[in-house]
DNA sequence: ACCTGAACACCGTTCAAGT
DNA sequence: ACCTGAACACCGTTCAAGT
């Protein structure tokens, strides 16, 4: 369970420092507003640096190596999520809080990538965590259990909204593809037959995956009161 | 509905041209092996051909650009998987299947950041998702449905997959993420709790979530029949 | 058909120096 | 505490040239 966090801040133990946190606040939010807009392929320390009308290398004094910018721009973007509340039925509040974590990769399609390579998942996760992990305790499932059904939760969001993306790279195309392969239509006709939805609806897809995995949990709680759980004490 | 594949094969209409396609092969296995060894963040055509003792420019006889080469090695990285029997019990084959996939991407896990990076899905998937979508529309799933699974199989897979690999980069601390990330265990405390696994079990994971999905996807299946299926008549 | 070698336009990052 | 400018060790990719 290793998670990706800001720099411990150094030095400045008055007055909260504000003007650095806030330096560094405005560097990931243009980063984060030039990788939506070039792309993450793109993307580089001397290009955000012209960006800002500055040298490459002030770009270091608010952070550490590129690895660590991108950290910081791939937790920018999922911070900007907004959750509905996590009180009620546990079904509507995990369906209701991966739907805004999801919203939020999707309205910053070039940092959904930086997601994905980043040997940490960014800090801001930590939200959606807390509270799928309290849900799923207070209605009976034990930690390790919990645990699954957040990565379960987790990386289907996060994949489904990665793979959305991509679509946005190229074009529309979609039965090509079948062509473009060489595939014979004789040895995969179901993938052959699917490639013909060349208008996918992925909000459609993600909720039909949601409901699914929802089904599957409500299956799995442990003994009694399967309905609502509201009325159950905590651990 | 977009995969990617190898280019298509220019000119030699005869004779198959086999040293081509060889040489092609040799260089993909070469460059998957050095991924492996080294990870992906040190790889490069430069590396690559002076671990092949050859001229950078070499390479490009045989891809077109580093995008393709990293896309050829995706793709051969999964095209290792070997698969159980596609008949039987639908939740066996569908487990089978995505165990096995899950298993060639572990083999590899340098080349699992460049199945997410890639702009494309390996074509090497084309297989289990046939099988999937076979074996869904044999049940008495209809084609999107059948699909939409599909989806939410294979981004759970290999986004599992993907999280499990990032634990290989650095220590297999835990608990210290939390302090490291300054979270106070009192508005996180069931992150704080979950972070105690430090020897995480993601076999287990991965075979709760497969679980918990075959369970929700059987609660769907259409009308009759809900059990085997196999007696049922396709499409 | 395949490989070479030089060159071009970029990278991330260091270092010493300025204020 | 923050920024600069030059330099270093790398990149992917082009081009003309060899066989």
């Amino acid at each position: 369970m290793r998670l990706a966090g800001r720099h411990r801040r150094r030095g400045s133990r008055r007055s909260a420092a504000r003007h650095e946190t806030l330096d560094r606040r405005r560097l990931l939010k243009a980063a984060l507003a030039l990788i939506d807009r070039d792309g993450p392929q793109r993307f580089s320390i001397r290009r955000l640096a012209n960006e800002l009308g500055v040298t490459p290398m002030a770009v270091y004094n608010h952070v550490s190596s590129k690895a660590d910018l991108l950290e910081g721009i791939a937790n920018a973007a999922i911070e900007g999520a907004t959750y509905p509340s996590p009180h009620g039925d546990w079904r509507r509040v995990l369906r209701g809080w991966f739907q805004a974590l999801r919203r939020a990769c999707l309205d910053h399609p070039g940092a959904i990538p930086l997601i994905e390579s980043a040997e940490r998942l960014p800090a801001a996760v930590f939200r959606p965590m807390e509270t799928t992990l309290s849900a799923l305790q207070q209605v009976g499932f034990g930690v390790e259990d919990a645990l699954r059904a957040y990565f379960l939760l987790v990386t289907f969001t996060l994949g489904q909204a990665s793979y959305q993306i991509k679509e946005w790279g190229r074009g529309i195309d979609a039965g090509s593809a079948v062509k473009e392969n060489r595939i014979s239509g004789t040895t995969f006709p179901a993938v052959t037959q699917a490639a013909m939805f060349h208008d996918w609806d992925f909000d459609m897809s993600f909720e039909f995956g949601l409901s699914i995995i929802l089904t599957g949990l409500e299956a799995r709680i442990p003994s009694r009161s399967r309905s609502d759980g509201r009325e159950r004490s905590r651990r």
